[in-house]
DNA sequence: TAGATTGTTAATCGATTAACAATC
DNA sequence: TAGATTGTTAATCGATTAACAATC
């Protein structure tokens, strides 16, 4: 039934909508039942009708003069992010970021679950960190089948980043979030999303040297 | 002298070259003198004509039919983004993910010095992390206003955010990164750029659902 | 009811891409 | 020289913002 004139959310609408999540998880906390357009905006220091195009994107309608239903609104993002349902990952690279990844309890909220992580050095192998158990990584693409796991997190070193990529996707993983710092190249049908340190210094870098004209 | 014609370059722009400066690196390393925007478009799957109006934003000249002498674009770059001269920064929140930046040898390139890390667990003061202290909160003040510190970093979980934030401000602070999943509030003169996790698995996790359309 | 907020259509703004003359 | 690449001006595209009728 006439699905054309479906329209994705733009990227930076997406990037948005976890941080409204977060505003409206904080209205529940406090208590409140409605929340309009307006109020989140006024908690972000947004515009009311970027906040309002936004939530368009998740499907549910609003109450003119009221806003939407706290509840609803926090289930409709969670549903639009694929939040709501538990996604397993395997984690390569158990050095102090991954180990750092694997105790945040917040990705559970996430719907992420980090089941296992993997890496080469021999002395990590058979440990645990966080209650999860670190493999070797010659076993990700057996376990990775056998488990179905979809997604995977490269915390290993830039010289690495491609062959593990390249065995993630050989292993049918679906998306992978690489924090390393190098662009991985995955076929079409494989989602990538790169958190690059050095992205997100750069621009503080820039506002940081603009802010202080050069002495 | 005429500045008004000066534009700075788009948000967009400064995250890309970031990226663009490490595959110089790369060209670099493999002892490539001359390197033309196609070049580096090619090695990042980027429309070249993309890379040439970004690097224009370097000031650097280039030459028609060769490019530009590697060793100077990288340069430039640096110079762009002020990672040519260090720059002093105080680490506050020494759990995991603090830890893990602290350590990141990476850093020093890109002319970031973390000195000290500050937190509040007394049973953490004293100890060092990467041959860094870690200093009781209490005298990140003093110490920030001493040492002419410019960048706070914020690793602490979400509940202090804020408040770390306001005692970075009143230290003098120009630069915060923000590691924390809160957005904080800071005045005009101080640069903020946020590094939420979630964001980034937002954007992974709604791709993954559009490539495999539900069950 | 009156007024605030929604959803939608139109206008604006800014970034990307195309076109092309200049040039080594 | 011929041809590839630069720098720049113009066209296109997409996101943001404005305007406004519908509505509880």
């Amino acid at each position: 039934m006439a699905m054309e004139g479906f329209k994705s959310a733009p990227l930076p609408t997406i990037r948005r909508i976890p941080v409204y999540l977060r505003v409206l998880e904080e209205m529940q906390e406090e208590g409140q039942e409605w929340a309009s357009a307006t109020d989140v905006a006024t908690r972000l220091d947004l515009k009311p009708i970027q906040v309002r195009k936004d939530m368009a994107f998740t499907g549910l309608a609003g109450v003119p003069k009221r806003g939407f239903k706290v509840d609803e609104l926090i289930s409709a993002i969670r549903d639009f992010l694929g939040w709501d349902k538990p996604t397993d990952a395997f984690l390569v690279g158990a050095g102090a970021l991954g180990s750092a990844l694997m105790g945040f309890a917040g990705f559970k909220d996430h719907g992420l679950n980090i089941v296992a992580a993997f890496d080469t050095a021999s002395e990590k192998l058979g440990t645990t960190i966080h209650g999860k158990e670190i493999l070797d990584l010659t076993r990700f693409k057996e376990l990775a089948q056998r488990m179905h796991i979809e997604m995977g997190i490269i915390t290993a070193p830039a010289v690495s980043a491609q062959r593990i990529a390249d065995l993630m996707v050989e292993a049918g993983i679906k998306g992978i979030w690489n924090f390393s710092p190098v662009p991985i190249k995955v076929p079409d049908d494989v989602a990538v999303q790169r958190e690059d340190l050095s992205v997100g210094l750069a621009v503080l870098s820039v506002k940081l040297s603009s802010l202080s004209p050069e002495k």
